[in-house]
DNA sequence: GTTATTGCAAAGAATTTGCATAATC
DNA sequence: GATTATGCAAATTCTTTGCAATAAC
């Protein structure tokens, strides 16, 4: 599941050492005070990889495209996983996060975004020609859940 | 709050037709087909105008860059929204968001993506020296919950 | 020896911005 | 007439990719 080198190694010994969640700009200075002659792309390249295998989390990523919505009621959104289109979720109630997260290493709570990913009809329809009914994974940025 | 412009008025018209919800891209070749002479960078700033003024809304903006977290037990984060700071909530059950969304426009639910929006201690404390202690109002793209 | 991974530089994609012109108030 | 908005193109920002060289298994 992937090699062993160096750049690999100091990437994931730095992300565990710090405290924030850094961009992989600022590890890519991180790292190369180690490694002087790593290149960006390598970091990226190895961040990649290491999400895929769980070996860390990739977070705030929604895909990079903003999307506008003239019905401005309350109202959450569901991202199709495999064509991206976006459809509205209803019955739900308005406010459906119980929070006041109570820890939260001192963060004034002011909102939450909330966003949906599954699969549309359409996707779903092809993909059951295929029989690849259940094959996609996929990151959500978040822990999410699953359904049964 | 604005002036009234063929563009903006074009561009809100053809939203609101839209039961998708377009990217400034899709929203920008609609328009053009009633003037011609339109430019994305119009469309951009009007879409921005539009959703400041609360006429319509903005989704599926997370910030641009990614973050990384080598901590990959499932918790959520916060994001200050003056310095874009992350930190972790704890505290919240496991899986916050009481799903099954029901009527979903026919998609399946696999999961879902969930990021606080907060003000971080710092920044609070320099808004507090400044007297602005409350006035950062901002786009969550989503509906959220304001604290009392 | 093969094949994954690297560095580098160039390409991409989405969005923003500077500036002179034009339209609205 | 003052100011906001526009069109156009160039600039930004974050991320990805092609390719020949290198290192890991």
């Amino acid at each position: 599941m992937g090699r062993d080198t160096a750049q690999r190694r100091v990437i994931l010994e730095e992300l565990m050492k710090l405290p924030s969640h850094p961009t992989a700009a600022e590890l890519y200075e991180i790292a190369r005070r180690r490694l002087p002659r790593i290149s960006l792309g390598t970091v990226y390249r190895n961040l990649e990889h290491l999400a895929r295998a769980g070996q860390i989390r990739k977070l705030g990523v929604g895909p990079t495209e903003a999307r506008f919505d003239a019905d401005t009621s309350p109202h959450h959104h569901v991202r199709c996983v495999q064509c991206d289109r976006l459809g509205d979720v209803l019955g739900l109630p308005e406010d459906p996060v119980p929070v006041n997260p109570t820890v939260a290493e001192g963060y004034d709570i002011l909102a939450y975004r909330l966003e949906f990913v599954g699969r549309c009809s359409q996707c779903r329809a092809e993909a059951a020609v295929k029989g690849l009914s259940d094959n996609a994974e996929q990151d959500t940025g978040a822990p999410g859940r699953k359904q049964p």
